[in-house]
DNA sequence: AAGCACCGAGATAACGTTGTCTCGGCGGAG
DNA sequence: CTCCGCCGAGACAACGTTATCTCGGTGCTT
């Protein structure tokens, strides 16, 4: 900037105004300016002007998710990414791998790089550590599950009543033993998921049996078996609720090698790509997914903005989305 | 950091050498430090760090893929994500959509914003305007695309040998009559796909039939009429290679929906999820995604440690997964 | 015609950190 | 006992910008 100010025979803080469009500055002089910086491929240092600037904003958002490779994980990303786009902020990327300690070490150090803001999809049960942090100006949105210990702004899916609404799909059909695939319920939407396929089978006055209840799948091949030998019962359920993209995923496998695929029903929690090509079509709980993302996009530069309404939790519904799996009646 | 001298009674700098981990300080000194720093909830500033540094690292990498919502994309940043994590470098995401304006618009972004390297599946066909950026010690690898008008490291799929490789298993199943349809071929590994297409046929003296070769195809919807439209004319292809991943799975959308699936063959370029759980199984030429970003990581840190050697294009190997749809025979 | 208000450009300091140089003190050698 | 060398800590400047203040000039008013 220097050089620049030397060539076109001004001042550093003209190239500065230059640079930033301040409107006051001569036509003419922000043209030699224009010419002298482009001669000499002058590119400004963001950082540099960040850490003078007043507003103190790097234009960088944080977004930790639990896995950029998975395509829920991806989706939210992009949702995060296009609302960040229309504001020329950029988004910085961490997997957690539901590791809590990343979760922490990774919003630290995104804290210390001075980003504006952190929307977080958790993977730890205590989030007091971040108090100080919100407090001391960084913008902070839970996605997908909320926060424990800490008041901040959240979106999330209607978890309990997604899965109360999975599994009254299935008593309609019909069916009064219904098995429960998830994963583990340290994971809270997996926990609100348990929860509401027993309050809906409660409801119902239908006994929950435990030998058909399988929380706990941490990987694909924990499901795979658990459904495997869950159908390999002396009185195996007639239907599966899986509460879990990959479960429900698996479940299929199952259900396929045991050539069950068109006489056990299922149910799944989050709808996936090609669920409609398979036969029978899988019939899912859907999240609206796109919108989560952008909604906690949208409300971390709300807050950005200024905003000062009290944090809340916005909760988005879920619906159902009929494919042919979840409408196999019961035998006989 | 001026506060955390003051209340530990030393100097900012060696405030400055605690937090750095010098190994030269007090530690009694450095305890001081440490718990006055604790006290005053002291972060420090990565940004005035960077700038004041003198390798000027911004343990930053940029990532620049088509869309972070797909499967591909996704799978690529995180292969990326996870290299740069262990040298615990962050990395900043964009998304391009295939649009030339903005590949060039992000990168220039990324690179003010000082990232030490950018990894990028291109959009634009010409890419001289990062021939200073490079030489101003950016370091730059090319993924899934080669540049064009630069010299530059790349990763990229052997695409051309990979549809030849999907044509020929379709001529050895006895099929003459094999369909293409592609994405647009102004993206580079489209356009080698088509050229492998061509290519196999050729070798085998088969004539290509223009009127069955559909490339140019840019959104689903594109793809699920030209596969429709080919279908039904009045002597369809027998065989269809699919040159791209959302091809393909429109391409099977329009033979269910034809109920010609189990009658007309098909192979897809790129794996995809549940590909296995159609059926029949869709048999697809599979490229080594993670192995891809892996490498493309991987090169991009060996530059920045100061690796000299030329630059040049790794050529990643395909394979044909074999699962049924690739395997019926032609009718009679 | 003189003074005042306003506008645009430059000088200077500062953002939060680290590189470099200097200095003081301690221990060992002569 | 004195001197030299080394080691650890502080002073100071600098990284590349921008905020603030100042100053000079122009045009208008009285």
């Amino acid at each position: 900037m220097r050089d620049v100010a030397a060539l076109a025979g001004v001042s550093l803080k003209t190239v500065s105004r230059v640079v930033n469009g301040v409107s006051t500055v001569d036509p003419e002089m922000a043209g030699k300016v224009h010419t002298a910086a482009a001669k000499l491929g002058f590119r400004p240092n963001l950082s540099a002007s960040n850490l003078r600037r007043s507003d103190r904003r790097t234009s960088t958002i944080g977004m930790l998710v639990e896995d950029a490779g998975n395509p829920f994980s991806a989706a939210l990303m992009r949702a995060v990414e296009d609302v960040a786009r229309h504001r020329d902020v950029r988004v910085l990327i961490g997997s957690l791998d539901e590791d809590p300690d990343r979760e922490r070490d990774l919003s630290r150090e995104l804290i210390d790089r001075r980003v504006d803001g952190l929307v977080v999809v958790p993977a730890s049960s205590d989030h007091s550590y971040l108090a100080e942090e919100r407090d001391a100006g960084t913008a902070l949105v839970f996605l997908d599950r909320e926060p424990m210990h800490l008041q901040a702004d959240a979106v999330v899916s209607d978890n309990q009543r997604g899965a109360e609404l999975a599994v009254r799909h299935l008593l309609a059909q019909g069916h009064r033993r219904i098995g429960y695939l998830g994963d583990r319920t340290s994971i809270s939407t997996a926990a609100q998921r348990l929860a509401g396929y027993r309050h809906a089978l409660e409801v119902a006055h239908v006994e929950v049996d435990e030998a058909v209840v399988k929380p706990g799948l941490a990987s694909s091949s924990a499901a795979v078996q658990a459904a495997t030998a869950m159908l390999s019962l002396a009185d195996p359920p007639t239907a599966i609720f899986a509460s879990q993209n990959f479960v429900t995923i698996e479940v299929t496998r199952a259900l396929r090698s045991m050539d069950l695929q068109s006489s056990v029903a299922m149910v799944g929690f989050d709808d996936f790509p090609l669920a409609d090509l398979l036969s029978p079509g899988i019939s899912v709980i859907a999240q609206d997914t796109e919108g989560m993302g952008r909604l906690a996009a949208e409300l971390l530069f709300q807050r950005l903005d200024g905003d000062q309404q009290p944090m809340r939790t916005y909760v988005l519904p879920t619906t159902l989305i009929v494919r042919g799996s979840g409408e196999i009646p019961p035998p006989r």
